[in-house]
DNA sequence: CCAATTTCAGGTGTACTGAAATAA
DNA sequence: CTTATTTCAGTATACCTGAAATTG
């Protein structure tokens, strides 16, 4: 349909498939005291251990402020490290904690079931369009958003 | 156990292009000093003229609180208005205001080009691809998730 | 001095829990 | 009585602006 002033657009269904799927992987995630972005931050962590707060943050197109608010909230909960880079005395270098691994392996199998339930109606086929799509569509926007 | 535990998933695509857009949302908006999200809200007001807060929060997957506190910020703001359902005296019906209407024509040009920019890297089936890919997503999730 | 990162101070927006009031 | 919706009170997190401090 093309008819609508403003039909719901691309961004919109984005946004839509955030929202929900950030409901249920809060649902999941309730217990051990987690939201997802922070969730989502650790297992940047597991992949990318020694990051810096303001890398992470560029990561995630947030300001580095808002970053450091959620690491600190980590670091409080006891998920996350901070290290000073012996090579750079400017730098922290993050990394999870034996705590902060659990956490991620714990909630594995929910989080990749919550992932099989929402493509439940796609074919293999267009699960692979799907990321590549989602792919092209965040690259195609990644600059700086201007600090 | 081998390789990634927590390998990107399809889940932190999502989320990544949500950040990417957010980010670039925010940009476009902050001069009207409204956010994304209050944005997003004003757009589904449009097309769907006299849902309730409590209708505008389940479509957007929060708490009915959660979007009443959005509302309220509008509704101060003067670009949404708050009416009571003459065949419902629990309802308050919202609806844009010639203000609200007014800002979604401001920015209907720069939200456009937003989304043009990042399908540029796709081709018009690539995007049909997308939408209904997204749509899909939505929909498997799309259940009362425990208020 | 300049650049990157962190940190501090302060503020608004987002979203939640829990509970109470209102009306069908 | 039950349910849907709104409203009130309080809290934690997210995200921002602006500025200062540290190090390279």
């Amino acid at each position: 349909m093309t008819s609508h002033p403003t039909s719901p657009s691309l961004l919109y269904a984005v946004k839509q498939v955030e929202l929900v799927v950030r409901s249920h992987l809060d649902q999941i995630l309730k217990p051990s005291g987690v939201t997802a972005l922070q969730y989502t931050a650790m297992t940047v962590l597991h992949r990318r251990s020694g990051l810096t707060a303001a890398q992470l943050a560029r990561n995630s197109f947030v300001k580095t402020q808002s970053m450091a608010d959620l690491v600190l909230t980590l670091e409080r909960q006891g998920y996350v490290t901070r290290e000073r880079d012996p090579e750079d005395g400017r730098r922290a270098l993050l990394s999870l904690t034996t705590a902060g691994h659990d956490l991620l392996v714990a909630h594995e199998k929910a989080v990749a079931a919550l992932e099989a339930r929402m493509t439940a109606d796609l074919t293999p086929d267009q699960v692979d369009g799907l990321r590549d799509a989602l792919n092209a569509c965040r690259s195609a926007l990644a600059t700086e958003p201007a600090h």
